[in-house]
DNA sequence: AGCCCGAATTCACTTATGTTAACCCGGAGC
DNA sequence: GCTCCGGGTTAACATAAGTGAATTCGGGCT
């Protein structure tokens, strides 16, 4: 069921198959929350944390005048609230973009993996790390690229993420993601969003149908995204 | 040595006097940087990690184009580079602000905290947790907060930073970074870096003279800022 | 006291992106 | 087949922030 969560660590690090028994077992049950709820609350202090099993879901905060900013976007296998089992309160919230299953696992049970199992503690330390990483990128992308290469940077890592849990259809992905919620992704407006989009799809580097996104050419999007996929350490090494 | 490391933990949570001799005992040298040279580069792989004891520090990353963002600020008792334990490869670099002071400690003894010590290893956990949360808080800033309040934000978190390493005298604080280096991490250019930190003073919310700022109205300041310190998790609770 | 040099400041001008408001399109439901 | 509605698209205009270059400031050195 969390094969997906499995398939990413692997990506990290070789894990033995107790390893992989423990993590399976750590799942309580699994939840449906419905698109445009909330996964987790901002300022709740979560006692269990999620899997994303299916969907997409985000990250975000809401400003005092309104505005929202959306902080991280979570695919198939992400742990998207994994840091409340140590920071406690959630200084965000996590909502579900469109319909989503989540796999829970009490903190209790991440607790007695982080005392009997060090390595793979680790590993779900690195999956945060991972978050980390993604964050910086966002910060350079947002602070010093021009929107295009903004937008392309985000198709490269969804394309690269989606890739490892096999959400992929050679260049093709679902992204389901509106044009509003791309601007509150990108800190753009919903227009310039759209200016954006449709230069991506008149330079031929990526199609976007519904929401099927195709990638036309892998090595000139990347050129101009500037990317580098070095930050999603998706490298087998003992860690 | 590394008290101001254990002062910010402490704000976490009780450190026991076991975990802060392991914690002081993993240390195993102490480095001078000049200001300007990297404390880390970018693309190594370090086997041991660095506590800042003394200076300011940031991490950054160059792009293609030559331009640099700046994706976190270092003070005294901050572990910039913790994260090579486990994610190996430094995808960024941390470079000396000022001439710095560093406690060097070697993977191996991380490790060894992490095997049989997994309070603390939750602890410096959390630590890497609370700088991912301050890279969502920039994202934040950077894409839906204009310039002033994205500015008033970054030294609303210095301040608290520095006071929970006991670098504040009242409401004074030293940074000792140019406004070109406030521009690559704001993500903003020197001439505007320059028009917003001059509003900041025209409106007697700061005033910042050399490398001395203080703050003249912490809670005016707050709410241009829109802050909220939630986001560092200085608040002792069982982890 | 005079000189240097990096940093701060100012100025004039350009531009990327935001705003507001229509308008259009396609699929879900009747 | 018609209507509704959320999203996508366009257009006209406004503005925050960038650029390039000159000027000033201030602390360290001779």
């Amino acid at each position: 069921m969390i094969d997906p969560l499995i398939w990413k660590l692997e990506h990290y690090d070789q894990l033995s198959s107790e390893e992989r028994r423990v993590l399976a077992s750590a799942v309580s049950r699994v939840r449906e929350v419905r698109a445009d709820e909330d996964i987790v609350p901002e300022g709740t202090r979560p006692t269990e944390s999620s899997i994303l099993l299916e969907g997409f879901a985000a990250r975000y905060k809401i400003l005092m005048n309104g505005r929202r900013q959306i902080t991280a976007l979570h695919v198939i296998g992400d742990f998207v609230d994994l840091h409340s089992f140590i920071s406690k309160k959630m200084d965000h919230g996590v909502i579900a973009l469109t319909s989503c299953q989540v796999a829970v696992v009490p903190h209790d049970n991440l607790r007695r993996i982080s005392e009997s199992h060090p390595h793979l503690a680790r590993l779900l330390w690195l999956n945060t790390l991972v978050d980390g990483a993604t964050h910086r990128e966002w910060l350079v992308a947002m602070g010093r690229r021009p929107a295009l290469g903004h937008f392309a940077h985000l198709i490269c890592e969804l394309f690269v993420r989606l890739e490892a849990v096999r959400q992929t259809d050679g260049y093709s992905f679902q992204v389901p993601v509106t044009q509003a919620e791309l601007g509150d992704t990108l800190g753009l407006s919903t227009v310039h969003v759209n200016r954006v989009a449709q230069e991506l799809r008149l330079e031929k580097l990526i199609s976007w149908q519904g929401e099927t996104v195709t990638i036309l050419d892998w090595e000139r999007l990347k050129q101009v995204a500037d990317f580098d996929a070095t930050y999603l350490h998706f490298e087998n090494e003992p860690r």
